[in-house]
DNA sequence: TTGTAGGCGTTATCAG
DNA sequence: CTGATAACGCCTACAA
């Protein structure tokens, strides 16, 4: 490997020149400019990160620690924050599959002086175990995390996605059309965005004056499976529901074929509703009706925030807590329209 | 941040033993060995990383490129390769959405000097190329790319997935039910996967000694429209075949929205099959027949392979080439089995 | 506009 | 067993 030593040899020039033409700092000549340049092409030099990090402090990378989370939204996550990462000339250390805490608290530790700042998302991690394990002036951004806004501003930037809202707009969109008894697949107890789906489902059927008895809140952990079990068990009541809002899509899609199982004609006898939009749901049958997660958007905000963090450099005190906006997608399996 | 010195000072020896106690290099004795411990920890030291990667010139580090893939094969792979990096202690730093050879060239020349060794996914990329922009001395694993193996001994490894082998065994499946008359959904002409299921179809024909005319070989570029056109292009036909072979899953289930727009009833008038065996796959009406693709081992081997590359420091002097195999996933769509 | 030299935090080689 | 000290490759005052 060329070093910056070579490359001044060869152009005839110190060292100090081929830094600033490589940095484009300080004034440089043309012509001495032109003949550096010929000379790294030659050598085929590149500037040694490492060393360009131990010099100037900054490493130009932010680290992504990521749960154990499904296929399609892991992909546009990153897609979102590495597209923008990139754009701002950010590298991506990627450290994915934490299940449990103690792995994101490791990873945390590895990452620790080889990124700039780090977009933490975790289902289950409390701002006090983050703040125990992490510098205190690196800038973090908290993705979809609980935020423990009670205890005075947080440390952290946070992104949320408006589960709530979500779910109470889909479930007032089916009451909407005459569904009168409405059940919820629910998710994972532990699980905020589970949570926070399940509040509101409750908030849209007090809205509408509509009972909700517990016989139709069954829970779920968002797995296919657990959405096809609950579906029969639905079927068993003496009153089954007309309408079912399971709390994603897996679990609606599991719904589904488990309605096709017993003969259940979807929307007609029953309509079903998930959330998420997975592309699966558009080749459902029939294609299924959600709530559009931006995922990708998430993604993308959370590292402009991260950047813009890192960029102020500990000068913008104010921290950020951002949610974002899901949208309605109403496809046959509700019944509402034809699309 | 605390530095080893700061933790020297402290601990009341020289920096020299301190930096054996972190590498466990050189012996210590055991009680100075617990006050740098203790020191250390009160301190919240933890090596640099830079600083140690510019004096081992190790960085621990392997990088990722990968192109603009699809959303369950992207986090699959990226599993098994995180996984297998992180059992053996190294980062990952990745760099995805490549879709054109001029971005995975600009990528590899900003991982330069950051990673050990790389793992590259690259459709249309010639070794040729790559060769030109690495270090002649980094570690590199191929996945799923066209490996230029007629000009001698190439500089990578390489991993492929047997498309050849899956294809075969899928029409050879088909024409064992009984199908006389069947047709394929080809893929880009350029893309080597979409080839290799196209010979592999080829050949089982050949075997079952089976007609293959050129009406019932059509265009397809991987998208579920195209499958969907072509399935209608099928039907047009003064005589339909009896069995569509898609050379993707995503082509696959648009034919199955054609068949099913034209009422055309699957499997029994005409049996379907795909290849990948996308998550999608089997929540399909009817559920999909497809070739099973190992994603998440292709991951997990080629990091195993490229940190075997890197351990071995240049001594292998053979470059490993394997092919993964694949296998039949049967299902409702091609009539074989109610799975 | 260009050069000199100190420092960034570690590791590793040599002496003690 | 432990301690000095020279790299590692680059950036950046400070000088010229």
């Amino acid at each position: 490997m060329a070093t910056i030593r070579d490359v001044a040899r060869k152009a005839k020039v110190s060292i100090a020149t081929v830094s600033r033409v490589f940095n484009d700092s300080g004034k440089v000549k043309e012509a001495t400019r032109r003949r550096i340049r010929a000379a790294a092409t030659t050598l085929r030099y590149v500037p040694d990160g490492a060393a360009r990090t131990l010099s100037t402090g900054k490493t130009s990378t932010v680290g992504v620690l990521l749960p154990d989370i499904w296929g399609e939204f892991f992909s546009e996550i990153i897609r979102g924050i590495d597209l923008t990462a990139r754009n701002n000339e950010y590298h991506l250390l990627l450290s994915s599959s934490h299940d449990d805490q103690d792995a994101i608290e490791a990873a945390m530790h590895t990452m620790r002086g080889r990124v700039d700042g780090l977009i933490i998302m975790c289902p289950d991690l409390d701002s006090a175990t983050l703040a125990a394990n992490l510098p205190a002036d690196l800038p973090v951004v908290l993705l979809d995390c609980v935020v423990d806004k009670t205890k005075g501003r947080t440390r952290f930037d946070s992104l949320t996605v408006d589960n709530f809202g979500g779910a109470r707009a889909m479930v007032r969109h089916l009451a909407s059309l005459g569904h009168k008894r409405i059940a919820i697949i629910k998710g994972p107890t532990r699980n905020q965005d589970a949570r926070d789906r399940l509040r509101g489902y409750r908030a849209a059927l007090r809205q509408e004056k509509l009972d909700a008895p517990d016989e139709v809140q069954l829970n779920g952990d968002f797995t296919e499976a657990s959405g096809y079990h609950a579906a029969l068990d639905l079927l068993n009541l003496r009153q089954p529901p007309t309408a079912i809002f399971a709390s994603n899509d897996s679990m609606a899609i599991g719904a589904l074929s488990a309605l096709r199982a017993k003969s259940v004609r979807v929307p007609r006898d029953i309509a079903v509703a998930g959330f998420d939009d997975i592309p699966i749901a558009r080749y459902a049958t029939p294609t299924l009706s959600s709530v559009r997660v931006p995922i990708s958007e998430l993604g993308r905000r959370a590292t402009e925030t991260l950047l813009d963090s890192i960029q102020s450099n500990g000068r913008r005190r104010t921290r950020l807590h951002e949610t974002l906006k899901t949208t309605l997608v109403i496809r046959q399996s509700c019944g509402g329209d034809e699309n």
